[in-house]
DNA sequence: AGCTCTCTCTACCAATTGGTAGAGAATCGT
DNA sequence: ACGATTCTCTACCAATTGGTAGAGAGAGCT
């Protein structure tokens, strides 16, 4: 905690803010949570919030950018280091995504907030996202081509592992309505379902 | 829209707030809609909101639970009406859960907000969905020993399904950044894939 | 030492929120 | 005809929100 007149110069600062957003926004909502409580948990006040990040929005930006970022090092990484199989590929893939969502729910947690985007936002999240869900696509589509995945619309089966992922992403706590429980180990075995359901969906018949 | 002093006792008052609130949530999130908002939308001030509803909160609790009457119902005939074979049910409760979503998004729009209620308002809705969910766990778990389904665990299918129908639920907007078009047609593709999906990895080997 | 830049602070503000108090018009049962 | 009930209104309120203005402490360069 810093005192008042001790305002060492500190770096970090902007960091722990965006830290503290993201997990915030994630776990209640950008809606719910408002500056003053990031503040709070920083230790530092609400106007030192709005020095570093000029608004809101702002904030919201920079957590969703740095999110962004990290899970396409992260897919990026699992794809190149995958075996040639397909199957085995896709599998990397799913792993990929929820080995951080499993470390920190709320990175998911955030894509919950995506559909409350302003235009300008949802376009600079895709702007990063785009690229590797066509690279995905366009791979689909050319190892339907030799016959290693069975036939289908790869933007669909695309479409549909996203919307799956961030369905669960969404309903850690939800879920509980269909008596799912909502700790890590249950959502390794959600993940594991998926990847069942992918195998059997893709292998060829 | 009704003026000043002419307060016609309208029974349909009530009802037409809970019509307005069910779009304006699912649309855009319990959070970022207010009381006064949904007034404009009846044509009535904020406080006549407040006299059909004590707080907000009770709002909400009368919009999910409308909705999620109307959803066991729908799922309940759908199932019902289907014929003997367990892969052809299935398929039928896909479509039923997709059928009122295509004609009003907002309705699953407001699975969204699910993981924001209190407490006792996700154990109200639990009570709602649970025992249709726990029917068709032992349905598919006495499907499996016939032999009629591949083996697996129900409750784990249930939640991956529940899952990527709240997932499609939630971001019809947000699937844009994977290259998905949401409008009906749009939303008709990506359930139909979701039945072929289920379909490949339900059916015995 | 002195000056500038970086960083966090105190003090405020306008707007919006959910919610309360209570007046008054229309309808219905008697 | 009349009183009670039902329903919507005007008028307020306390709390919270995102955001602004500007003071002042520490660090580093000259």
């Amino acid at each position: 905690m810093i005192q008042a007149g001790a305002p060492v110069p500190d770096r970090t600062t902007r960091e722990r803010i965006l830290d503290a957003a993201l997990d915030l926004f994630g776990a209640r909502g950008v809606d719910a949570v408002s500056l003053d409580e990031i503040a709070r948990h920083v230790g530092v006040r609400k106007q030192t919030v709005l020095y570093w990040f000029d608004s809101k929005e702002v904030l919201v930006d920079a957590v969703l950018e740095k999110v962004a970022a990290e899970l396409v090092v992260v897919i990026d990484a699992a794809v190149r280091a995958a075996p040639d199989d397909p199957l085995d590929r896709v599998d990397a893939v799913v792993r990929a995504v929820f080995r951080p969502a499993v470390r920190r729910p709320a990175l998911l947690g955030l894509v919950r907030e995506v559909s409350r985007l302003s235009q300008s936002q949802a376009d600079r999240l895709a702007a990063h996202i785009s690229p590797l869900v066509e690279r995905a696509v366009h791979y689909l589509a050319a190892e339907m081509e030799t016959g290693r995945l069975r036939t289908g619309d790869p933007r669909l089966i695309a479409a549909l592992s996203y919307a799956t992922v961030t369905g669960i992403a969404t309903e850690p706590e939800a879920l509980r309505t269909v008596g799912w429980v909502a700790d890590q180990a249950g959502l390794r075995a959600l993940r594991d379902e998926l990847r069942t359901f992918l195998r059997a969906a893709l292998t060829p018949l």
